[in-house]
DNA sequence: GCCCCAGATGTTAGCGCTCTCAGTGGCGCG
DNA sequence: CGCGCCACTGAGAGCGCTAACATCTGGGGC
């Protein structure tokens, strides 16, 4: 039943000096010596070392004062028998779980997905699991479900991809002392927000256009309960005011190309709609279809800006001229927030904005570049 | 330090009948009366409600042989104290962790993404957590990598949503007898396995563009390492030769629309080229482009049929036609394995085949249907 | 030479839950 | 009327780990 009892001290001792990596990564070439049936735990490790089991954990975890030859040995017995720290033993004990909860509303469309991805990517650099709750819609009821069940797994923090304008419900449900960071969330809540700033990239569009010599600027709108559709209407009525230009009323979307399409079908019959701003790339597609349909040129009868900046965008018929959101940038923010709340052991009100950026193609501009 | 001595008998056989439904999804109206410092625990809930734990324990497990009353009582005390199960003590003393392990290369290309999603819905109904490992690359190194870390969290079960020639690999790292489920994998696998038939989409693409008259159909394809790849290579080669067409060399990309762009450069100086089938969607948006740009009118000098049906895939100019692979079906499958295997107990073979779905546009027949 | 302290290690309790094994009491049956 | 059996409940022992608290060295200050 028993692990070896030999103390393999000589095999330790011609380890050499021992990089003080985590142990989760794995060593180079652990081959797991399943001998068992259980997998083997911090007990094992320790008789096989030789050692007491609160040694392998101060190994483990890096605590100070453990002297380099047995730090040593025990990395070897750890490689040796293939042992992996069990997380719910450790979770349980310790009260900390490494565990980031996530809850995002749509999963699928590209700003989350992309912002959810490069969130995972960050917290796995800094040793944290996420756990993703989706929920279908925003209301109390989803939303406190979502919440409870991270809860129950005791995440140390809460991200929320979502355009709650009421974040705050989430608050609700958590134990005191959570921090949490809304992603693209309301400035006014009252946690911690990592946003792109939305009402600057419609400005930037919107000023765009106007550079052009439109009169004014139409705008096909994203959903006003996502903040960043209504970040975007904001900047983009204000750049128009700022100009002087005329407000037409936004043509309301659902991100989707299909409401694009159906927008466009709309704007192409405005004859004085020679200038688009179109509040994400995919509702874009389905404008400019529907501006070909009616044989409505872009960029030459109207010109047409998205935002966001999807890989596909440049493709498009022609290049579409967006605004790009650096999501990479906004889920490493987000972990780094959460990360250093956790830290500091305080919920915090910090602010992260990151700028968009203008990227010109063809659909904007006659005779605009010819490629990016 | 202790939660109030009252048994509200009572207040719980004013419950009337209770429903069987699982604790996990929160009644209705439970304001979390948040007293102590620390989350109530089961012994919180057992004082409460005047029983011992262990009854409590059987409640929430929905054991049987416990009467009415007490189970209402009990239900009455969770509720009232706001009682949520650690997960992590849980796991620990069962060796059920209810969570599931995920592997996926690339969390932000449409097909797994929208596996990943309705994957994660199917295991949120089976009462399943899911973790998600997305790893760079498919080397051995990084599979490792992602199937310890997730071993570390007991995971009980393993998708692979990642074109692994050898979800084999994966096999080493794991604990025995953990099921796995590879999906798109290697038909091959030594485990069970989830998959639109790729070639069946292949071939429906392929006899479309033939049966509309053309002596051939080119072929722009995804990457060779990619098991959808393969099979889409396989599927249009086949239906080649069954009508005695001729086989061009197919022309290679990454899934991207650059690449599908820098492929239909190609194909557009090739008269011959009057079909191409091309393996993705995004692919083909980059080709539609490149053919645009030649002048090659599509559908009129050149057929283009895609593969996925993105949603944005009918608003391409023009409307592309395409092969439909119902990805909602394959991550319920993937969680029904799964389950099943994690049921019986054993590590299965299974395999679940999908048969996709034509869907016709105007991208590969002159005069097609106008909308879908 | 003694004491004290700090570095290095071991010991002892739990964390919150599930499991196994024992009880209870009531009731049918011989 | 007593036996066993069933439906229900409770007590105790861990699951694998961390965190506080011992303990045990040795080396320097006086």
């Amino acid at each position: 039943m028993e692990a070896g009892k030999t103390t393999p001290a000589e095999v330790a001792s011609a380890g050499g000096p021992e990089p003080l990596s985590p142990p989760l990564d794995g060593g180079p070439g652990s081959s797991p010596a399943r001998q068992g049936g259980r997998r083997p735990s911090i007990a094992d490790v320790a008789s096989f070392a030789g050692v007491s089991h609160q040694t392998v954990s101060r190994v483990l975890n890096m605590h100070a004062s453990v002297s380099k030859p047995t730090r040593a040995r025990v990395l070897a017995a750890i490689e040796q028998l293939g042992y992996r720290p069990n997380t719910a033993a450790r979770a349980l004990a310790s009260g900390r779980s490494k565990t980031l909860g996530v809850v995002a509303l749509d999963t699928t469309l590209y700003g989350p997905v992309s912002t959810l991805s490069a969130l995972q990517q960050a917290a796995q650099l800094h040793g944290y699991f996420v756990s993703v709750m989706a929920v279908r819609s925003i209301d109390r009821q989803s939303v406190r479900e979502a919440v409870q069940r991270l809860t129950s797994q005791a995440v140390e923090g809460l991200a929320i991809i979502a355009p709650f304008t009421s974040a705050h419900d989430a608050l609700a449900y958590l134990p005191t002392g959570t921090p949490v960071v809304a992603v693209e969330g309301d400035p006014e809540a009252d946690v911690a927000v990592v946003t792109v700033d939305q009402v600057a990239g419609a400005r930037l569009a919107t000023q765009h256009l106007l550079a052009a010599g439109h009169a004014t600027v139409f705008h096909v709108a994203g959903p006003p309960e996502w903040e960043e559709g209504r970040g975007r209407v904001n900047g983009w009525r204000a750049a128009l005011e700022e100009a002087g230009a005329e407000v037409t009323p936004p043509v309301l979307g659902d991100w989707s190309a299909r409401s694009g399409y159906e927008a466009g079908q709309v704007l192409s019959q405005i004859s004085d709609a020679t200038a688009i701003f179109v509040a994400n790339d995919h509702m874009a597609l389905g404008a400019l279809r529907a501006l070909h349909e009616r044989g409505r040129r872009v960029p030459e009868d109207v010109a047409v800006v998205g935002f966001d900046d999807t890989p596909e965008s440049a493709y498009f018929i022609p290049p579409l001229t967006t605004v790009r959101q650096d999501f990479e940038r906004v889920g490493r923010a987000a972990v780094q927030l959460l990360v250093d709340q956790l830290a500091t052991g305080t919920r915090r009100r910090d602010r992260v904005v990151i700028d968009p950026e203008l990227i010109c193609r063809q659909s904007s501009v006659v005779g605009g570049p010819r490629q990016t």
